[in-house]
DNA sequence: TGATTTTCTCTGGTATACAAAAAACCAGAT
DNA sequence: ATCTGGTTTTTTGTATACCAGAGAAAATCA
């Protein structure tokens, strides 16, 4: 091995559409998309003028967030933020259980002991005194799952799915009462997988989220129109 | 009613984009993407001479295979269709297999007759003596039990996934012993719909689906490099 | 006045022009 | 022959200009 310099690779994407698409895509997510008097409508010059650029990069960007589903391109009407209706928010939840199902039972038995404490401190952790906080950890507990499945496409796939479905579940989450049940299946669930128990975990998981989907369908019908 | 002549909606999909994507699409899933003297590029340039219209739309139906994962446009350099690693592959089966087996679960308890003598004449009867009609047959299979499941994004999203490992599949598919293992996996898994047994279907879909991982990363040693 | 037609504007769709970066090329020097 | 350095070519990225459909507003007519 020779003492010559090594240098990074450096290319850092500079391409707009990429930077757009990004910048875009977040503010998607953070916007309130079921609030009554939320503007859903995304206009190509407004934006490229806000960030000075042209149309072209722009255009780019919105198709991909079309395709992700995430807004809705009508042909010379206009370009919308996609507002889910229950069904689709419900099937997407379906999705996800099957999923993370997958996942918990892949990562039987491939967990390290740091693993599972990580897992313990974010999901089991009581954090109910603030909704918000509680709300983030849950998220982060079912993400982490993700994570140590070791399985890159389920993980990318699965965040994937979440994003389609986060704008609603952030807008509805309001009820308290299903933080306690929430935290002691993630117990059960660590117990699970810290266990090796793999279709324990697996059935679990799945149960664990497709109640939300039920919820979902029992509580939410008014979400939208 | 009166006899002036009646024009059919015709209505399909005026945006050429929409148009480009589709045929763009089809046309890379029909490409024998790990053959050594397949030209992986693509140039925007001779596509748009070629169907006679300008770089633009076919840029945003690049920009959307490339969200699809199906193509990687690298900037400034060209782009390419995306030559799946083994790993990729068999990480796309896993999930393919979290979501057919959740469509198989639900698909129980809400099939009709009728449909679960379909599902028997796409997958159980032997059409060994043709490798691809067998082929054909087993993808129309898993294509069903999305249906069945009453799902529509389960269905979408698992057609997503097939759609990027159908190129693999099909390059390597070449086993004909798998072809009875497969279709006395697919009577099984028949029986388990049609006797309302939730669990086992589930079980039986995604074992059988994983053994195309296992399949797959045993076999596939020298797909690409 | 109310219904219908026309026009006008707004918005996305497409084409084209230009800029910039990468790759290929080509000479001249070693 | 090979290396080096600059130049040309190729190809993508971005900007701009124009087109066409949809819908609203205005004008027109019964």
């Amino acid at each position: 091995m020779d003492a010559s310099i090594n240098l990074e690779p450096l290319r850092q994407t500079f391409t707009l559409k990429e930077r757009i698409y990004q910048v875009l895509r977040e503010a998607i997510l953070e916007m309130d998309v079921y609030s009554k008097n939320t503007d859903l409508r995304l206009d190509e010059r407004k934006i490229a003028q806000q960030l000075g650029i042209s149309r072209t990069p722009v255009r780019e960007a919105l198709v991909r967030l079309e395709n992700e589903n995430l807004i809705e391109i009508k042909s010379r009407i206009g370009v919308f933020v996609k507002k889910r209706s229950i069904e689709e928010v419900a099937e997407l939840v379906v999705v996800w259980a099957a999923i993370e199902s997958m996942a918990a039972r892949l990562a039987c038995g491939q967990v390290s002991q740091k693993e599972v404490e990580e897992l313990v401190l974010i999901g089991v952790k009581d954090s109910s005194e603030n909704q918000d906080v509680y709300s983030e950890a849950n998220i982060m507990f079912h993400r982490k799952i993700l994570e140590l499945s070791k399985c890159n496409m389920l993980k990318k796939i699965g965040e994937d799915i979440f994003a389609q479905i986060e704008p609603a579940r952030r807008h509805a989450m309001r009820d308290p009462t299903r933080t306690e049940q929430s935290i002691s299946d993630h117990a059960e669930i660590v117990n699970a997988i810290q266990s090796n128990k793999p279709e324990k975990a697996a059935n679990l998981v799945r149960e664990h989220t497709l109640r939300l989907e039920k919820y979902i369908r029992k509580t939410w019908k008014n979400l939208d129109t």
